[in-house]
RNA sequence: GGGCCGCUAGCUCAGUAGGUAGAGCAACGCCCUUUUAAGGCGUGGGUCACUGGUUCGAACCCAGUGCGGCUCACCA
């Protein structure tokens, strides 16, 4: 049907697919929250028809364009018999421009009365049911750009998207951050703990690795001198899919020289509850029924003080690894450990007794800190205590949302510890880190000591724009072929 | 990977003692010059996700497959 009035008005000489462009002046929110200065005045506004109530000799239009709708009014008085017979044959889902004076009807509706209008695009589908909207969640994320046309606040929360990730270049650019690219394509996907996806160059006949993180290029660009940088951007890990993960993501990884965790603290705090005033106006949010501030300072609590606090074990009291496994056995976390009970340490049995008794009660923002240096091969140790190092994790909801050390410069220790993920390899971890010789090299060059932080974008996102799934803060998630 | 749930018109959804399918919106035709989920009268529209089985007969019962959602496990 829809092809047959194409094929009319490109037999007629008017093609809408030719129009080349549209002069428009305004859009509707602006005319609507100014009407004032508005009322009688002519402006040019373009979008997309969303209704189309016909009621005779007039007609009323719901045109939508990037910040909302406005209504438009037409009769075959003001656009004359012929031009207005046309219009009728318009449909729902047309692009159009309209021309004309704003004003108010009977009923106050805020509208534009138009003296010309021109269609700019023929929509050949049909759009869905103007009530309902798109409901249906597999189309929702295949056809997004349906999703955006029907539901205003899919829209709104990917605008907002754009908002904090601007604020968060805002906030680090005046602070003497330089942003960088760093190769997402590499021999060696290395710098957190993640099974890559792999490709093939057929230039250089070489497997290739899409990135898992930035971490050690970021800390070459700091060798180099540049002393504060950044790199954000997608990440890929070859991994599971739910509410909170979708193969690519976006991360942002910083890195200061001359500073250390504590810095790297009030950096997190204090940039993230930036970027709810910035998207938000506050930095009080709803998350699906819980009110969540992210005002600086966060709460900050050791992982050991962590665990002890809600209900585990005081890990300052277990003596070796023997005691801890012992421990581990009684308090039933062997399903938390990746690897066989025998061959876990302390550290090991200490971060799955976090995760099991203290994470999922971490719901406002809080830092933990302190984390074993086995499962950190990338951190600095405490001055005062080897088995642990200057690491910390932000939480929020009882979800990761940072994690920051005093980044481990020695170049010596650096490679003894990747010796040591080489055997957690071997006792099954097949995410252990991969050695990197070039960074290795490059710290032996000399890093200046430094503190680096990484903090997913995607879950800040859901944050502030209270989504629950993660697929619906990425414009187009990761879905199987549907045919 | 395990478990549970979903898939019916373009969209939102109904549809069980198993008897070859319905509403609203959208579309099409007619009426209506201030409507706004406009209204009124009329018309057309379906491989009931797919494959197989049971049955005289399957949207419906059974099995398998696909895609999606939730959830547990795993991770980030």
């Amino acid at each position: 049907m829809r092809r047959e009035k194409l094929a009319k008005l490109k037999a007629a000489g008017k093609n809408p697919f030719a129009v080349v462009k549209y002069d428009q002046t305004h859009h509707s929110l602006e005319i609507k929250e100014n009407f004032e200065r508005f009322e009688g005045s002519e402006v040019s506004v373009a979008g997309r028809i969303m209704s189309f109530r016909d009621i005779g000799k007039a007609a009323f239009i719901d045109l939508q364009d990037r910040d909302g709708r406005i209504q438009v009014y037409t009769n075959a008085d003001h656009l004359g018999a012929e031009r207005y017979a046309e219009v009728k044959t318009w449909d729902i889902g047309d692009i159009i421009g309209v021309r004309g004076k704003v004003f108010k009807t009977r009923r106050g509706e805020i509208s534009v009365e138009a003296s010309s209008m021109t269609l700019l695009t023929k929509a050949l589908e049909p759009l869905p049911e103007k009530y309902h909207g798109l409901k249906d969640t597999e189309q929702r994320y295949r056809r997004r750009y349906l999703d955006l046309v029907m539901n205003r606040e899919v829209m709104d929360t990917f605008r907002k998207r754009t908002k904090i990730i601007s604020s968060i270049r805002e906030y680090l650019d005046t602070r003497g951050f330089i942003e960088v690219e760093t190769p997402i394509l590499s021999t060696i996907a290395s710098g957190a703990a993640a099974r890559p996806f792999v490709t093939k160059s057929n230039a250089l006949n070489l497997q290739l690795y899409l990135r898992i993180a930035t971490e050690l290029y970021l800390k070459r660009c700091i060798v180099g001198g540049m002393e504060r940088v950044y790199d954000m951007g997608k990440n890929f890990r070859n991994e599971g899919i739910d509410i909170r993960h979708n193969p690519e993501f976006t991360m942002i990884e910083l890195y200061q020289a001359y500073a250390d965790y504590n810095d790297m603290m009030e950096l997190c705090e204090n940039l993230i509850s930036y970027a709810a005033v910035k998207a938000t106006g506050s930095t009080k949010v709803n998350y699906q029924g819980t009110e969540i501030d992210f005002k600086a300072p966060w709460r900050r609590l050791t992982m050991i003080d962590a665990v002890k606090t809600y209900g585990g074990p005081d890990f300052t009291l277990v003596a070796d690894d023997a005691e801890a496994q012992r421990l581990a056995k009684e308090l039933g976390l062997e399903a938390e450990l990746k690897k066989k009970l025998k061959d876990c340490t302390k550290g090991d049995i200490l971060n799955a007794a976090f995760e099991k008794f203290a994470e999922e009660h971490l719901i406002q923002p809080t830092f933990i800190l302190d984390y074993p240096t086995e499962i950190s091969p990338l951190t600095k140790e405490k001055p005062d205590d080897p088995t642990m190092t200057e690491r910390f994790e932000a939480f929020v909801y009882g979800r990761e949302i940072a994690n920051a050390y005093s980044e481990l410069n020695d170049p010596i220790v650096q490679l003894e510890r990747f010796q040591q993920q080489a055997k957690e390899r071997e006792l099954g971890d097949d995410e252990a880190y991969a050695l990197d010789e070039d960074f290795v090299a490059s710290l032996e060059v000399g890093m200046p000591p430094t503190g680096g932080m990484g903090i997913g974008i995607d879950r800040i996102v859901m944050f502030l724009t209270n989504a629950y799934s993660i697929r619906d803060v990425i414009l187009f998630p990761t879905m199987k072929p549907n045919e």
